[in-house]
DNA sequence: CGTCCCCTTGAGTTATTTCAACACTCGTGG
DNA sequence: CCACGAGTGTTGAAATAACTCAAGGGGACG
């Protein structure tokens, strides 16, 4: 797992990066950038890496991570075809971000972001909601993880991925136990355990692991 | 327990309200506001409520409420003199925010924020900047709910709480037991033991229960 | 002096974790 | 084509951290 300062340093153009390109970060907000291919696993930025660029998913999946020293694991956040990363504002990144399976990420400096804003209000006005919004996603995880039941993270979580993916019969999981877990605060043992109790109570199916159908009851869940 | 909205609505002026002052926001960025005095327990903005203001604790201390329908409460954040609040950038609220101790509270309305963002590109990054110091805090937090002991929670807790505070020997704790066991994700007894070991252990000292002085061994804890 | 609220402590319970074993899938290479 | 191993997911049994329930202490205040 290199870095993307090596990478990009080494090695430009590597990676499949291609140059040039206006990618569109909040809507009517489009900044040159270009696009990377990362692998599953491979690292996009690393902690207390500084945060020269900002990011967005085009295709595949991306998790933030944070490490504590003994190696205890939390995912902050998942990523998903559409969605905007690295918006902290900071010097440097206080968590990695690591991609769950292959995928394409445009990448735009953090100066053309920032001139961009400078210039027009509107759009700086978009960026910070963009912030804004992540803040409250994480309120909302917060509450997941402070006061909610094994069962009731677990069906957060699938309803929450399924009302921010297309729409269809069913719902693709593109991390492993051991993410959903990290993300969860729970074991994967649990999460395992709860996926089944889920199906034979029937509020799910399970074609496969990674391959979840809802039902009517598990839609109804508290958010 | 009336809202905002209802109370400068009805009686202007009452509460202590004092308009036409400067509210120093972020460094260089000061906007016209007024002042207000909130009581102990008394709500400054509901959830649902729309975002009219954005905040600032003058004296006192303030926490950020989410509920759930069972009555299961997560503490977002507790924000102390000096410290911006309200300022998610959405229309409406998406938590409450209630005074911890009797509080002094500036109010700016976000028309004026907003007016000053779009005409000051360099204000509008500072207080974008805040919203991303949110976010950070809130990660941070999320590591602690998802993965640590209520040991290390509430460790944690007092070294995060001293190093806000202005130095001085004793930390005072302006929260009751009950508001910390839901900032932590802990019940009230578990926080309570938790106290009484961390004195047997001689990490702590406590005078008195809202009185804590930080032993040595606690300030190399893993924040 | 009594009441209310908050905090502490003890004893028993439980949800979740830990430890351990096993099943399944998917490449790789014999 | 099958054997093998690595990675991933499931399941069971035992252990435990934190919770629940219950009782009592102590300060503030009328």
């Amino acid at each position: 797992m290199q870095t993307l300062q090596a990478q990009i340093g080494s090695a430009p153009g590597a990676n499949g990066a291609q140059a040039g390109k206006l990618i569109e970060f909040a809507p009517g907000v489009a900044l040159a950038g270009f696009t990377m291919r990362f692998e599953r696993n491979e690292e996009i930025f690393a902690e207390e890496e500084e945060a020269d660029f900002v990011y967005k998913v085009m295709s595949g999946a991306v998790r933030d991570v944070r490490i504590l020293s003994d190696g205890r694991r939390q995912i902050g956040a998942f990523h998903l075809a559409g969605d905007v990363f690295g918006l902290e504002c900071g010097e440097t990144h206080l968590y990695s971000a690591e991609a769950v399976v292959d995928c394409e990420i445009a990448l735009v400096r953090r100066s053309v972001l920032d001139k961009a804003a400078d210039q027009d209000g509107a759009a700086a006005r978009k960026l910070w909601g963009l912030t804004a919004r992540d803040l409250q996603t994480l309120q909302d995880h917060m509450l997941l993880l402070g006061r909610k039941t094994a069962l009731e993270r677990v069906a957060c979580f699938l309803v929450r991925l399924s009302s921010r993916t297309p729409a269809s019969a069913t719902l693709d999981l593109p991390m492993s136990r051991s993410d959903i877990a990290d993300y969860l605060g729970l074991t994967i043992e649990t999460v395992s355990r709860t996926f089944t109790q889920l199906e034979r109570d029937r509020a799910i199916s399970m074609p496969s692991s990674r391959h979840i159908v809802l039902h009517n009851r598990l839609a109804m869940a508290d958010i």
